[in-house]
DNA sequence: CGAAAATTTGACATGACTCAACTGGAGTGG
DNA sequence: CCACTCCAGTTGAGTCATGTCAAATTTTCG
């Protein structure tokens, strides 16, 4: 499993010498995820934080209609989890599943506990990604308020371009509040005028 | 001014001895905020976390035409600012406006980090306030994928009994998303039957 | 290649918005 | 304390944004 990614997201905000580096990695496992296979389930503990290293996942709700409503997908470099299981050990109210083939670095409670003792600037790192993960859900709720479905499409592909080609659009129309029948519309209209 | 609340609900999370308390309390400051006068306004930086002590605020953004979107409400014991803002110095996107008048106690940037580095466990307190908005947040972005305007109502009525009484409805309709002509009417038809 | 899923398209239904008129209460100045 | 004004809230008519259903078509994946 390539770590090298992992190190480089965690350098981005924090600098570690190269034991640091050494302790830290002993501390993840790696995880594969074919497509359509879950990380965690509605109704379990989430008991891993995750750094993807490679794939697509989405976390979502069903309904109890049975519609998905996708808080959020997550590519290479980027971290996923249900914060709230994880640091109280309810049952998660969210599914976590792979768009497409998945590897993990999966850390554990009791080893990020560990992790934050013996290398305590790794606090200073999570409190960061926490703030930056608060700030852009702060952000989407002014956009689902401010703009209307055309609005955020389009605030969507800007934001990340490269999702726009990766990811159904169905499950685009998930993320954004709506059908899958009106988004295809809308992009019918955009590309004609 | 009011601090005992302020001692109350860092004491809900963090233990702090007689010392500590007092210079904690030594490096917040009181502010007096009339009903209308503005915390923070867009394009300012935010220069403190807030603590209400009496009152109540709103946090809201302005689009281009003129419409206000709240994106959270605050009162007695609650925490309010911008934290990208506060955070990164840069200027902020929103509004923060009293409903009501309104007593904080207000600690800038420079005595959070004194604070931080003479009262460790003050991070963890911070952390978990945070922590716990970003679950908030995370949760309002499910409901607003998840409900129609009537179940956003009903769970906001549900999860805040006192704010039906407190806010104007036409506050609340920019909380929700919707025009208060409209929450009008869903108010009508929920009373009728 | 073949089956299943995603996307497109069109007709129709409904949720939510706009505009305008009216009502009633809260704050203000005399 | 009254009269006035000014918002917030209500109500109804008409409109627009978005959803539902169903069928045809294309793409993806096994």
């Amino acid at each position: 499993m390539n770590t090298s990614l992992l190190l480089q997201n965690i350098g981005n905000h924090v600098q570690l010498d190269a034991g640091e580096a050494e302790l830290l990695l002993s501390l993840f496992q790696p995880k594969a995820l074919k497509r359509k296979a879950f990380l965690l389930r509605q109704g379990e503990v989430c008991r891993s934080e995750n750094f993807i290293a490679k794939g697509c996942v989405k976390v979502y709700s069903l309904d109890e209609n049975g519609f998905e409503h996708i808080l959020m997908f997550g590519i290479e470099g980027w971290w996923v989890g249900d914060l709230l299981s994880f640091l109280t050990g309810r049952e998660s109210r969210y599914h976590i599943e792979a768009l497409e083939d998945t590897e993990l670095l999966q850390i554990t409670k009791p080893d990020l506990d560990q992790l934050y003792e013996r290398v305590p600037k790794m606090e200073r790192f999570f409190r960061i990604l926490l703030q930056n993960a608060f700030i852009a859900h702060m952000e989407r709720i002014n956009q689902s308020l401010a703009l209307d479905a055309a609005g955020r499409y389009g605030e969507f592909i800007r934001k990340y371009p490269a999702f726009g080609q990766r990811i159904p659009q169905k499950q685009i129309a998930a993320y954004l509040g709506i059908t899958p029948v009106f988004l295809s519309m809308l992009r019918k209209k955009l590309i004609e005028g």
